[in-house]
DNA sequence: TCTTAAACGAGACGGTACGTCTGGTCTTGAA
DNA sequence: TTCAAGACCAGACGTACCGTCTCGTTTAAGA
């Protein structure tokens, strides 16, 4: 229960930044343990040695946290970021392959697999963690993969007609449904699956 | 709040199959209006006009009475309804178009757009409800899905290597992620970019 | 769980009295195991092996079936019995004494001490046992009573203004918070007490 | 239904004591009107503007609630308290006297009058609660009881032999039966009626 | 012998209360 | 101003009884 940041303790009228990082680490063990819905807030708060207060002072719901604790930043809204994170070298089918890498890595942590679908179930009646979640960081995303995939349609890498919509929500909803539903153990081999038929639905019939 | 199967009412030792009705029914109701978690136990009695003991009687948690109220039930132990569901006729491209078409639609429902992703939440948790959903329903369209391809690609009708799971996976996923999150008001769109992609994922390159 | 009534079990339009006893029986039962509040109706039925409409067929509520398991009849609305139960024989000291050995034994039962302050305090909400316990039972005794003790007054055999209701109340409420409350193993001293101050309290001084 | 303790409120770690007099005072209302059994935690939750954690957090069950709303205090732990409550004064006849009149006063409220029996009832399967009301509160007066007792017998101011035991099983039983039974409307003559049988009962025969 | 009608067990029903648990807010007192 | 501790309201949870009612069967008594 002893923390080593309740030795130095308190830091008077600045917020102490260990308190999140214990937070964020008390929801992803929880999230693995006990699953979404038995993650609570008094459970984060106690795992963490921290009382509420100091959680509500941070985030406004359980969700807020877990989207914290789950998903890397990258919100940071530079270009740069999204950038490097959708790897910006290589052909396009290159970027793809590592586009559904990427998803399948973020989806496959055990404490990701535990609460995607319990934020894509809150996303939609709390508007506060929609802003968050669905146009801070996913908006980015699909700006950034339309610009791609005009760019490649226009170089002619690509087939006309591709929905660049369809194509996120294909890589990012199969990949939670996998992990989360169906299970994967190894993600590895599912990856390649994905990227086989995702890539021959996107790039021209020879 | 005087339910039309309050007038006969009780049948003795028999269940009131009235009641399964009017319970499904305030859960679509309430999924529409207040979303899964806002969708209580005792919300769905009031609406329902029913005691909560009547539902505790018939279903063991929310999510088995949520999962009854948005699915179809398919669950016939023969092949039959699952081949008719799927689509037996036409070449596997027609099959497969009207599998993208009847997934979309079946996620497109209000209700089951705000039920979905809580059910795949609590799937995780709720062993009792992973048998049914997961095992019960899931599965046997796996295996008839799989079964299909298998003879497709014996006939040379698509690719070779194809993973059956990953595609089902992303028919799912996909359909789930674009109605729930991206909330994408017409769906008819959507299935042809569906449609498109997948098809040309499995389909051989001429 | 097979009843002796069972093998030959109904009687047709006449309800059968096989009933009553193991009804009153189970009642006794589960008074002296669980207490007057742990006594169900339902746990009635299943230890008698009856189902709940034949009880409700027979009694009213609760209150009326324990008071029919602990209480003799005797609202025989002659007064021969409650002559006999009163003892009549004997001096007023005789009477009294044995009176009070009868109400010292009537409490001493284990499910009466399990059952008399429960039907005490429902005797005030519920009117219709009130009627059946207070008015038919007890205010026969009391008429008894005092016709008694007028009588032994005239004869000088008592102190002139002793109160014949306040007299009841102590017989009956000492043994009732005898036996329920402080729960005393062995009513025969305890008897013996209680008499002793009793009649010094309504014989002659000297 | 805004209650005065509704402005300040919330003490922080503290536990606001005005939760505690508008539950015991909502008790005694509800014991009133409904009854023993009529008065539901619920009810006196929402009587006293009071959430229902609030109340468990403070009493472990109805009846310690309802221990605590009809009876004084006294537990004090020392003499003091027992002595005053006894009437430490006078001849043990004036004692005995301000005893009888003190428990008929105390049995005689109208929230008391339908909390008695309840109690009685609850005392016999409840342990927790017969720890605090018959071994905490009747026992200390039983010891007081029957040191004044041995006394005034040391003095020939009473009857050897007289139980003190069954002296109070006598004032106690009888003031409650009285009250909550008999439901007697007047204390005074009742409390002097038993007065008079009980000093005869335990003074000297002249 | 056949019919009728009551009693029976089984158990579903709406309703109410139970005691527990969360979520989100607020307050205290120390640092 | 921050922090921990924790009290507070609101309200959902799943369980247990209550008293009523209906079912389908059994059985005694009357036709």
């Amino acid at each position: 229960m002893s923390k080593d940041f309740e030795t130095q303790h308190r830091l008077g009228p600045q917020r102490n930044p260990a308190i999140d990082d214990a937070v964020l680490d008390a929801t992803r063990q929880l999230l693995e343990e006990k699953g979404y819905a038995g993650t609570s807030i008094d459970a984060i708060a106690t795992r963490a040695g921290v009382g509420r207060p100091a959680i509500y002072r941070r985030w406004p719901s359980k969700a807020h946290i877990v989207n914290d604790a789950i998903y890397p930043v990258l919100d940071v809204e530079q270009g740069a970021d999204i950038d490097t994170e959708l790897g910006t070298e290589g052909t396009i089918a290159d970027q793809i392959r590592a586009l559904v890498q990427g998803a399948v890595a973020l989806f496959a942590a055990p404490a990701t697999r535990a609460a995607a679908p319990g934020l894509m179930s809150e996303v939609r009646t709390n508007s506060e963690l929609r802003e968050v979640l669905v146009v801070r960081q996913l908006a980015g995303v699909r700006v950034e993969l339309n610009r791609r995939l005009e760019a490649a349609r226009e170089r002619g890498d690509i087939r006309s007609g591709v929905d660049a919509d369809a194509l996120l929500d294909i890589m990012a909803g199969a990949a939670i449904f996998a992990m989360s539903v169906r299970d994967v153990s190894d993600p590895g081999p599912f990856a390649d699956s994905l990227a086989d038929i995702v890539l021959n639905g996107i790039l021209p019939n020879t």
